[in-house]
DNA sequence: TCAAAAGTGTTTCTGCTACACCCATGC
DNA sequence: GCATGGGTGTAGCAGAAACACTTTTGA
């Protein structure tokens, strides 16, 4: 079977940056490539658009066959159409970012056409397959951006956390220190977050209280007007 | 001639919402469709992505061929790939949006495939082909976010202006009324303007002091950590 | 009782907002 | 001299930043 054109089409592909959380240090997840080019090389999950999908299910799809990953925070980042991105030939790729809860999804697994699904620390990132390196750096500078004014930090968190965790995060992501009074009163002060309890375990000290983030609390905020900003 | 591929592929174009400012609204320039489908409908400039050319190259082409301009603000916008927005198939469109000078551009010419090019005020657009009433949207919303944190609002402005014209430009496009005083000292608390004398022409009353943005001196502060912020 | 993290208020400072009058120019 | 837009300063307020001690818990 074959298809046949006037005019010749670039190949049309997406990639997914998907960032996880391991309470230390942010990871994303890489597979290893089970075809050429760049066999055995690690590579950003993606694949072909089929014809009969949209790019966001095309993501989706890409993500569940290769990483096992369903449900998650999943956000288009920008279209990458270098002429000798890919040796094949002329490949434009639709790039995605998504947020995960690592430890929701500790074992990806690997699928069709990708033998490993790894999470990898950001400060530690092998060599990557095509200008996957870009496309990461571009995923890096858009979480940076886009924490500060959206919630959507809460997408790394386990359901529960602490507010040390929360904060954490947040340092750990942009690379600086916030009071912790100021951060408790600035978050709290925006009452998108309901307590649930000091259900913490085992801690050789002070329990302390866990948070959910309250998201139909926070859209009808939004809707009022209200911004979110860190 | 004719191309063959194994498996199928989306075509893939771009389009481009031009901005443009008269002093008192916001302008889109569209083009009057030469062919079909939706021919003699507006549309916004653009065509299908060359294998030979970067997907802003084929925008800064098509923007050249159909309406004459060039050296403009362009910029990634999102890409479109909704299954049924091109009724000859699968379609998938890279959007840009560009600024322009109006006045530099004031009378753009049809090109090509486009019978027309002509200015709309955003306030009175006609009925647009494809989704491109959707991109449109889209790219309005990036400019009233980006112009609160990037000095792109000067790409709209004649290289000289004065603080008036500037207040006006924010206030149109955002909807929003400023304190003069305000607004000009936040503007010039920035340093990101150079004075060039009251060139103003005949004006029934004092004349306004024209300024220049003084793009090399905000890289440079850029550089050292400041953020440009309305 | 010690170590380790949780929790909590107040003061200071900075930047934003609100606001009204005189100036220059052409008619 | 009048109509029109240009240009300017200050006081009050709200939100951000700085900052240190007490509490809880398990070992």
């Amino acid at each position: 079977m074959s298809y046949t054109y006037e005019h010749p089409r670039p190949a049309l592909t997406v990639d997914c940056v998907v960032f996880g959380w391991d309470g230390a240090e942010l990871q994303v997840l890489l597979i290893e490539r089970a075809e050429a080019p760049f066999m055995g090389n690690w590579a950003l999950p993606g694949g072909f658009v089929h014809m009969d999908e949209t790019l966001d299910d095309a993501a989706q799809r890409e993500l569940q066959e290769e990483t096992g990953l369903a449900d998650l925070f999943l956000e288009q980042l920008f279209t990458f159409g270098a002429l000798d991105r890919d040796p094949r030939g002329r490949v434009v790729t639709v790039a995605y970012y998504a947020l995960v809860n690592i430890f929701h999804h500790e074992k990806p697994q690997g699928g069709t056409d990708a033998s490993q699904a790894t999470w990898f620390p950001m400060e530690q990132l092998p060599t990557l397959a095509f200008d996957h390196t870009t496309i990461l750096n571009t995923a890096l500078e858009r979480l940076r951006g886009k924490i500060l004014y959206r919630p959507i930090g809460f997408e790394l968190l386990p359901e529960k956390f602490s507010f040390t965790q929360l904060q954490e995060l947040y340092e750990g992501i942009l690379g600086t220190a916030f009071d912790r009074r100021n951060f408790r009163k600035k978050i709290l002060s925006m009452g998108i977050l309901n307590e649930c309890g000091k259900v913490q375990g085992d801690v050789p000290h002070r329990k302390a209280t866990l948070y959910k983030f309250d998201e139909p609390k926070y859209k009808q905020l939004e809707m009022n007007g209200f911004e979110f900003k860190i």
